[in-house]
DNA sequence: CAAGAAGTTCGAGATAGATCGAACAAGAGG
DNA sequence: CCTCTTGTTCGATCTATCTCGAACTTCTTG
């Protein structure tokens, strides 16, 4: 099979779901990781987000951001292109990825 | 006593917490509320908000607002003074407020 | 002072979320 | 065909969150 996942479309879009996404530290890791570099699959973003988890819950957080419409994952072979959705985003919830990724607040 | 609450320093406002905060629809709606109208007490803001939910679950959700640092609360008397911590919020996570009061998403 | 009004706190119940290891699926390479 | 690499899914566990009603604290007011 490996038909697509469900991502929702802009419209589907919810600002509580995206801000439930964004809200945990693991997944803002592997945000910010992932607009430093564009797009990635999942080993190298959890490599380069300095995040130390098992590879199944960063496949869960990466579903959650997917689920939520902030990125969009692809086939490619056995791994996963994942991008940011960075138009859909800022026409659903305008100025929030700039307010949270551009952010000087960590942790 | 009725010393006030902790509320975080405008340097101890962290964005998954602010971002936790924001991450619910009846926060989101208090908040709102509380933009619309600039302060309000308790009561007056559940009203307002069009929640259906009880006083010690506003309190709740009130009380998660404080600790994010996204409002401040104030003793008159046997009410509360809530406001948005509007400078200290932009200097922690400029841009952030904006994103999530004006946008057009809802629920 | 007695009543009432405005909120808070506590305890309980139910639901959701984070995390892991083990088992699985599927493409890539020898 | 066999094996390695990439990820996903499942089940379990632990913790956090939402929600409420009941009891409490403090002011305000008759």
């Amino acid at each position: 099979m490996h038909e697509e996942w469900h991502e929702p479309t802009r419209e589907e879009i919810s600002l509580p779901t995206v801000l439930g996404a964004l809200a945990d530290p693991a997944r803002l890791a592997l945000l910010r990781a992932l607009h430093e570099v564009g797009e990635s699959n999942c080993g190298a973003l959890t490599t380069l987000s300095g995040l130390d988890l098992s590879k199944s819950t960063v496949s869960h957080h990466l579903r959650v951001l997917r689920e939520a419409g902030v990125t969009r994952t692809e086939f490619v072979g056995t791994s996963r292109r994942v991008s940011i959705r960075q138009d859909d985003l800022e026409a659903a919830c305008p100025g929030l990825l700039h307010a949270v990724i551009g952010s000087h607040v960590h942790a």
